[in-house]
DNA sequence: GACAATTCTTGACACTCGTCCAGAACTCCT
DNA sequence: AGGAGTTCTGGACGAGTGTCAAGAATTGTC
């Protein structure tokens, strides 16, 4: 029984590359599991327990995966970003006018908020933690970066569609997009319906008002 | 042993009301150890025992005054709104012009940034928490209400000081505005330095913006 | 098909948690 | 001073936690 150090052992080196690649693969399928739950009870609910039960697996097999609790959260934030930056790019590219990418921004973002509800609300519930523990917060900060430069091609892009110049940092830009759509997924979860239909609104005006 | 009900006893409707509202204080005097607790540890990480620690007392005289956990915590959150909007009603009433406003407002956003930054950060985890918990939604969306009637008037008041008309619904304002303190926070917390200074700056461009 | 390396299961460990309760300590009134 | 009502203590309970390790099951290789 040779534990395997880092990610790599000596028989994976000298294997195929499906082989070697097996372990990843297994860690995705475990993650997945654990923020499937995540998204369910939120961080402060969550045990390895309950994780491994939406498995097929038995509980112990985290632990061959994964040190430990916080590394399998941490990984797990960090595959959560490589979801929750796709839709976007593709309403940038394809707006041809500034009508149309405020419209297809919008739409999109009221769409995710009732769509990924789940999976949101557990961003914001891991943000927070991040704010006690420091080992959360640089994936969390780079989370925040590459979401912050989402929105830089958005803003950008459609300052230039519409002539006009960013009245805000970019920074400062995504703070405000972000703090919209935190409290439209409040009122999602509360049960409150419209809104996606005010957050709609809500992000078009805030769209061009930050460009002027 | 006669166990209290509601949290009125017989002998307290007779007896003074000085006696009568000991009850009430101690309630305080515990919420205020657990609120300390609560902001040092987040919400996933303090345990009853913990904020017992805090007072002088047992952890059995937890149970006395409160029901359960749930019961602590959300009288603690209640507790935690009468804290959090008083600065800023007095730059509102103490501001002649919209600058002055503006100033005042943004150093006093600057300011409880850093002085209360473990606070705000125990009320943004209790705001995610609500997200799992339907029993924290209520006092969770009375705080939000009670600070979006903040900047209502902050924002109110600057638009008569200044004739403008404001941009943005007086919810998305109040959004746009906490989630520019919210990622000033996680920057302050990371001890990324001129965190304070950029909120400064972010909320008076804001302010500006969204009055016109 | 046998051997070795791997993947996985199972049960145990040492804690911590919220909750409860018997009774000690205290307070207040007559 | 004594007794009733109150506040508080400290220990116990059962459930649940992360972690670990011994060994069973599976897989891949010669």
């Amino acid at each position: 029984m040779s534990k395997r150090v880092g990610s790599v052992s000596l028989a994976e080196m000298t294997a195929t590359v499906g082989r070697a690649d097996k372990f990843e693969e297994r860690r995705r399928e475990l993650a997945d599991a654990a923020l499937q739950t995540l998204s369910e009870l939120g961080y402060a609910r969550t045990s390895l327990r309950e994780i491994a039960q939406h498995t097929s697996f038995s509980h112990g097999v985290l632990h061959y995966y994964f040190r430990d609790k916080v590394e399998l959260i941490t990984y797990c934030v960090r595959r959560y970003k490589s979801v929750c930056v796709q839709r976007y790019d593709e309403v940038v590219a394809a707006a041809r006018t500034g009508e149309e990418l405020s419209a297809g921004f919008a739409e999109a973002m009221a769409g995710t908020l009732v769509a990924d509800a789940r999976m949101h609300r557990l961003w914001y519930d891991l943000r927070s933690q991040s704010l006690f523990e420091p080992a959360f917060r640089d994936d969390v900060r780079e989370i925040d970066a590459i979401l912050e430069d989402m929105i830089t091609r958005v803003v950008g892009r459609y300052a230039e569609l519409v002539d006009g110049v960013p009245a805000l940092p970019f920074t400062a830009a995504y703070a405000c997009f972000d703090g919209l759509f935190q409290q439209a997924l409040l009122r999602h979860l509360s049960g409150v319906e419209p809104a996606p239909a005010r957050l709609h609104d809500d992000v078009e005006r805030l769209l061009a008002l930050v460009t002027n």
